[in-house]
DNA sequence: CGGCCCCTTGAAGACTATCAAGACTTGTGG
DNA sequence: CCACAAGTCTTGATAGTCTTCAAGGGGCCG
């Protein structure tokens, strides 16, 4: 479910000092809510607050794809377009900033300087999906694992006891795999000292320089 | 190897008549000539005129991704970023219109429609990605190949003796597949009366129905 | 006409999926 | 606070799809 809340009950300061802030509301999402679904009219732009978010895509027979997820302080649902060619939902309890794309369209006309910054937003967008794109065509699944490990410890910043806030199956659709190949890779990668789970959502990179090499 | 021409020397009229041609040179490309590479600075936005060009994403190893195919009438190195994050060469013989980036970037922020129909050029590469995304991470060969003969079709209009500039490493390399595995799906199709193949290069889909339904 | 490149086909093997069962976690209600 | 239930994760055995290795066929251009 998402609820919607005034923005200035909250006071962080990565929201207070945002200059997106004033322009959108305040959303929470529960574990697993739908933010919105591929089919629906396009009204907002979201940037991630706190939480994480995963974009996905099915096919008929329930086959699913997440082309990727949404961490604090990223974007997501930029594109053009009247309607959704996909879903969002919360990974985990999630707080959002919801801005109506009218009023960024509007600003980013006078505002070259936003124009700017949307148009290098997209093309981040795009710059990952292509690096994503080999992933999924060319790498194998512990290339993969490597691979999405350590963009998670970039993203975060963090390499000691980082949180997986997403599931088995989540990290297996993401990565073109199946929940028992992740599982059993990450196991395998335990068992080589290059990372250590601390339960099943929280890992440290032990051997950075390795999993580089893994990476491909 | 790429050549440089006077625009004005040609004279189909999807060209004159397009609104971009006054803002670029035309440029010719021979086969397999390499556009820009991974790493060169940016500077051009490219529309094809004629022929066909893929996009490639390169691993240390030699593996290749080819993140997608443009075809006459389509933009590419439309993102943002001063580095090229991937390689674009030509599939066949080509001419491209190329912009320069500043003359873009200057008439957009002036002219809103303008600003406007790049964003929607660029929602629609992000939406191809994606697309793409289901395809390599959860399609089976039949479904890849289905998907990208149908896909084909649509972009060039042709069902019958449709031609297929790349070569069976390039449809490959697209698909997330190996040469061999591209040739034996095609050849199964032909077997099974979905398509007609006259020499490697020309397709004629003879069960649209059937390859709607394989494509998944 | 010959050579080269591209494509097709065959056989064997590898990697990941599938099927199956058990262990651990988490949350809930008694 | 404990016990149970549901969901999640791990592990094992087997199977299947695609890759790899290998060789031959076909078309295009000089």
């Amino acid at each position: 479910m998402l609820s919607y809340a005034v923005s200035t009950n909250l006071r962080a300061p990565s929201i207070v000092n945002d200059p997106w802030t004033p322009l959108g509301i305040i959303v929470s999402a529960a574990r697993n809510a739908e933010i919105f679904a591929e089919g629906d009219h396009v009204e907002k732009v979201y940037k991630v607050i706190h939480g994480a978010v995963r974009i996905t895509k099915l096919m008929a027979d329930g086959r699913r794809i997440i082309t990727g997820f949404h961490l604090p302080g990223e974007f997501f649902a930029l594109e053009s377009g009247s309607v959704h060619r996909f879903s969002a939902e919360a990974v985990a309890e999630s707080t959002l900033l919801a801005i109506p794309r009218k009023a960024i369209v509007a600003k980013a006309s006078q505002d070259g300087a936003l124009s700017s910054q949307l148009w290098t937003m997209a093309g981040a967008s795009l710059d990952r999906a292509q690096e994503h794109m080999l992933l999924l065509g060319r790498k194998n699944a512990v290339e993969r694992v490597a691979t999405f490990l350590l963009d998670m410890a970039a993203r975060t910043g963090t390499d000691i006891d980082m949180p997986l806030p997403m599931s088995r199956q989540d990290i297996a659709d993401f990565l073109g795999l199946t929940i028992e190949t992740v599982s059993r890779t990450l196991t395998q990668l335990e068992r080589d000292g290059d990372i250590a789970l601390s339960g099943a959502r929280k890992v440290t990179l032990t051997n950075r320089k390795r999993l580089l090499h893994l990476e491909g």
